[in-house]
RNA sequence: GCCGUUGUAGCUCAGAGGUAGAGCACUUCCUUGGUAAGGAAGAGGUCAUGGGUUCAAUUCCCAUCAACGGCUCCA
């Protein structure tokens, strides 16, 4: 007999060789319909798999991501057997679990073309094959024998994938007619996938190598149960309603036209309002931290990237020189705002005294993003980063970083941001010719940034190769209304470019030194951060931020006189207020303004004309009762105080 | 940049080898109303652009441009 604990520390005895499935079945009939992996000593597995030894388990049934995970790789098993049968010769990638759902990369074959309208009938496929309840077998065998079955099947990709295993045993896992080299867990068989939607079809670069062949990527989901299956389409549907594009559209915020170019975004009057009070609002905040503002053109000497490197590292796949009348002059639309900060520190020489030196500039700047990467206003090519330079004195530089971290939590919590992770990019020590400067440099830059992080209490991820080619970085990372993460906020050390600009000041030993640079965004860039704002509020933008905070509805016209007269004090008092006089009822007007998401709206009628009062209807929350002008405005005044934190 | 999809009125979308339609928005008129859609009339489109096939193309084919879903990239 061997010993099994529980998560919830009761332990009970079973045969060795027990499998989870048995476990599960001891504990109840119905949990051994529903269990779908099992954690064994912190190792995920199959259901079917025996386990010999003494050993803390943990059961898997849907509600756990692992037993999603299990169910979601096995749907990825079924669609390859379904593809298998549909496309003889189809060679396959790999095909994992990914957060919602699956994909497998496939090789259809030259001059096969897989297209959308093709899924339907791979879904029905999958669909026949799970009703066939086979279940998923696991083998182990040796490398060598592995190598010869896949070569059987002529399937180099796979055969890629073993030769680069380790030497040992190789599992396989066979389902039906389909066998997949496979680490596993799977579901002990097909059937409880009972509902399978395949999403999309896209081109994706075998492993991840755009100079290698690009497979056929198709992305699925599948679901124990119709209904969960019509829910989650329904919820990806409601995700769509809050695309930053859409809303942007709507609520007139942004556009683009083909004429002034791709990804160059044009800004509409409200948007452009919003815009500008988000930057008042980061302006304050860097007053309160010494900040100073700077301004610099947008183009700048070629020269100028040459040094700083970012024109060997970007040069030939941007926006290429601007050549002037003048014999050899070139100009580069600036892709960056650093060269031009450091030049604004050598306008003159610098004591020890005087560090840290913060300059900060909304610096707009032009890249040419790939097009197929321009999405929206969150990969542009011209755009308008919070940017901000800090010139420290090694001794400095952790204080500062930190400082840096408390702008962005800042903003953040005011924004209401609350599900962004925070991510360490150090450099890939794999591939150092990515990157400028010397291993004395780096490390000392990643060491800052990791203590920082370790004495702010920062939960961070570590991921390596996400560095920028001058310094490593603290990103935060914020996911859109589909799921997409971006990157928002940035902080980064620099010991490098100071070096290359021969930046300097005067110690109190009067020789010469070398600051320190720290480049932050604590949006990241206007165009992403605002996008994001979108979709996280769904277009229901703080008071304080949204364009509109007041609508003025007449109930008739008889009102609008007194109607603009209401406007008018609002306006005097700095209210955001706009008047809707249009020869409509009533209920139309609240109708569409609520639907313009306008947060409070104010109807004025005869009662309220009488009282010299509004009626106050709250976007969503409906009637508010009536109040005079002036408590209005204190209502409002009072909220936007709370919304910043100043009560 | 690569793979796939899409492009019809300001917006959301129908449609078909014989040169266009709806709803909303817009304009005018009627209505003057009390908390999420009052009524009527009108105006609005080289059917993304350029070629080709055809007696005839917005519809079929090719190319280009742009948008969308991914891949790769992201200073």
């Amino acid at each position: 007999m061997i010993k099994i604990s529980f998560p919830d520390q009761s332990v009970r005895e079973y045969p060795e060789g027990v499998s989870g499935l048995d476990i599960a079945q001891s504990l109840s009939h119905q949990l051994a319909k529903e269990v779908l992996a099992i954690t064994v000593n912190n190792q995920l597995m199959d259901v079917t798999r025996p386990i010999t030894t003494d050993a803390s388990v943990k059961l898997h049934k849907w509600d756990d991501v692992e037993g999603k995970y299990a169910f979601w790789h096995s749907s990825a098993h079924l669609m390859a057997e379904a593809l298998q049968a549909l496309y003889p010769g189809m060679k396959f990638g790999i095909g994992p679990a990914i957060e919602n759902g699956f994909y497998y990369d496939v090789d259809p074959g030259d001059g096969v073309v897989m297209k959308e309208t093709d899924l339907a009938a791979v879904e029905a496929k999958m669909l026949e094959l799970a009703r066939q309840k086979n279940s998923f077998t696991r083998k182990d065998i040796s490398k060598a024998d592995a190598l010869a079955y896949f070569q059987t099947k002529n399937d180099g990709y796979k055969l890629e994938l073993i030769n680069d295993l380790e030497d040992g045993t190789i599992t396989l896992y066979e389902q039906g007619s389909f066998t997949d080299l496979c680490r596993g867990p799977h579901l002990p068989g097909t059937e409880p996938i009972k509902a399978v939607k395949l999403l999309s079809i896209a081109g994706a670069y075998w492993r991840g190598d755009e100079k290698r062949k690009q497979l056929t990527r198709i992305y699925g989901i599948s679901f124990p149960k119709q209904k969960m299956l019509d829910e989650y389409l329904v919820l990806l549907e409601e995700a769509k309603k809050r695309d930053h594009r859409k809303i942007g559209k709507e609520l007139e915020l942004f556009t683009f036209s083909s004429s002034v170019g791709q990804g160059l975004p044009l800004w509409l009057p409200k948007g452009a309002a919003l815009r500008g009070r988000l930057e008042d609002f980061l302006k304050k905040i860097q007053r309160q931290y010494d900040y100073e503002q700077v301004i610099t053109p947008h183009i700048g000497q070629k020269e100028l990237y040459v040094t700083s490197g970012h024109y060997a590292k970007y040069g030939k796949d941007s926006f290429q020189p601007i050549n002037t009348p003048a014999e050899g002059e070139e100009f580069l639309l600036k892709p960056m705002n650093c060269p031009h900060h450091c030049e604004i520190y050598k306008f003159k020489p610098r004591s020890y005294k005087d560090l840290p030196i913060r300059y900060a500039e909304f610096g707009t700047v032009y890249r040419y993003e790939q097009s197929g990467e321009l999405h929206g206003l969150t990969r542009v090519r011209g755009f308008t980063q919070d940017d901000a330079h800090i010139f420290c004195r090694p001794d400095q530089l952790k204080d500062e970083f930190k400082k840096v971290i408390d702008i962005v939590l800042y903003i953040f919590k005011t924004l209401d941001f609350a599900n962004f992770t925070t991510q360490v990019s150090l450099r890939d020590p794999l591939n150092q010719e990515k990157y400028i400067g010397s291993e004395e440099n780096w490390i000392k830059a990643e060491s800052a940034i990791i203590e920082a992080c370790e004495e702010k209490g920062l939960e961070t991820i570590v991921e390596t190769g996400e560095a920028a080619f001058y310094g490593p970085k603290l990103d935060f990372m914020v996911k859109d209304a589909l799921g997409r993460k971006w990157q928002l906020g940035t902080i980064q050390v620099d010991y490098n470019l100071p070096e290359r600009f021969e930046l300097e000041y005067v110690g109190a030993d009067n020789q010469k030194h070398r600051p320190v640079m720290i480049h932050r965004a604590p949006f990241g860039s206007m165009e992403r951060f605002v996008a994001v704002l979108i979709e996280h509020t769904a277009g229901k933008f703080p008071l304080w931020l949204t364009p509109e905070q007041c609508v003025v509805l007449p109930i008739s016209e008889k009102f609008n006189d007194y109607a603009e007269k209401v406007l008018k004090l609002l306006n005097n008092s700095d209210i955001r207020a706009v008047i809707d006089d249009r020869n409509e009822k009533i209920g139309k007007k609240i109708r569409d303004n609520e639907l313009k998401r306008i947060p409070y709206l104010l109807i004025v009628g005869e009662k309220e004309m009488e009282n010299g009062e509004i009626s106050v209807r709250k976007q969503g929350d409906g009637d508010k009762g009536s109040m005079t002008v002036n408590s209005f405005v204190e209502l409002i005044n009072q909220e936007v105080a709370t919304l910043l934190g100043e009560v």
